[in-house]
DNA sequence: AGTAATCCCTGGCAGC
DNA sequence: TGCTGCCAGGGATTAC
């Protein structure tokens, strides 16, 4: 579930990577995962490009080219890796203890999941592989960016010099429902999902059901500073593997051992031992300490 | 209008 | 061992 720390995470390793190389050509295997464009069409809006930046907002991963923009969202299971023609790839597979069957680290050729190539100069490429099928690739002319729906309605960037209490208060406000599924929805903050979601309300000592109407203010500013330690701290570990997540170079993450709520229902509370609860919350599961996020 | 269910998809895994 | 059915979930869409 790749969320924002772990879209950082492939935007800075790809970055040096690929910065002032040129597309020569984009190769799509699986239509569906293009949005908005027939896919010659968009193959076609890509060949020649040069890639001018590599940035994020919120979960999507935009790549500035000379015109227009190419973005990428990962969806549940997508992964954007770079392949070098001069490095092996890894062979083979390897048992990881939570999840079983993994590929290695490293590099791999393109397999079924593969669902496109963007081809650089001298063999390397872009590759863009998603097993459950829910991300999706656009393209966007210049300026079309910022009116496209997917970014413009999206929250504040919790990373970025702007983002402030204020401004993070002001998109909170008037809303009837509960605080996670607001989250999730990338409001008042873009970039949160399922993982990053629960370990921000537990830092915060928020429960996921709580009311945003009855939120003091102090319960606010705890939120607002929860968000981007937990975001921080995942892309310092360089993310969070639980299954298909992979960086830049297929490496994994390590911020699956560093969870606090995530995947540990029934287990113990690290800060008052109390064991933690599961929860449906809009369709997702929710783990909490329910003697630390009181709900009232 | 704002919230909640539905759907897309594959692979891991429990159960038989 | 091999089959079946369930589960995971981001976000657009549909339903209330």
């Amino acid at each position: 579930l790749p969320e924002l720390p772990e879209v950082e995470t492939i935007r800075r390793g790809l970055e040096p990577k690929v910065k002032d190389r040129t597309i020569l050509r984009a190769e799509v295997r699986l239509a569906k995962q293009v949005e908005g464009l027939p896919v010659a069409d968009f193959c076609r809006k890509m060949a020649g490009q040069k890639i001018v930046s590599v940035d994020r907002r919120g979960k999507f991963l935009l790549f500035g080219l000379g015109r227009g923009t190419l973005a990428i969202h990962l969806g549940m299971s997508g992964q954007v890796t770079y392949w070098d023609h001069a490095r092996q790839d890894s062979p083979g597979f390897l048992v990881h203890r939570h999840t079983g069957l993994q590929k290695t680290p490293g590099q791999h050729a393109p397999d079924k999941h593969t669902h496109a190539l963007f081809h650089l100069d001298q063999g390397d490429r872009i590759q863009y592989r998603d097993i459950r099928q829910f991300g999706l690739l656009r393209f966007l002319a210049p300026g079309e960016l910022e009116r496209w729906p997917s970014i413009s309605r999206l929250g504040l960037e919790p990373l970025a010099k702007d983002y402030t209490f204020e401004r993070f208060e002001a998109l909170l406000e008037r809303h009837k429902g509960g605080l996670k599924a607001r989250l999730l929805a990338q409001h008042p903050v873009a970039g949160l999902g399922n993982i990053y979601a629960d370990e921000a309300l537990y830092l915060a000592s928020l429960h996921p059901l709580k009311k945003i109407q009855a939120l003091k203010e102090a319960e606010r500013r705890a939120l607002f500073e929860a968000i981007p330690l937990v975001l921080r701290k995942g892309i310092r570990n360089g993310g969070t593997t639980l299954m298909d997540f992979r960086g830049a170079e297929g490496e994994h993450g390590s911020n699956q051992n560093s969870l606090q709520v995530y995947g540990r229902a029934g287990e113990n509370c690290y800060r008052c031992g109390a064991v933690l609860s599961k929860i449906l919350v809009a369709q997702r599961t929710t783990v909490y300490c329910p003697r630390c996020q009181k709900k009232r």
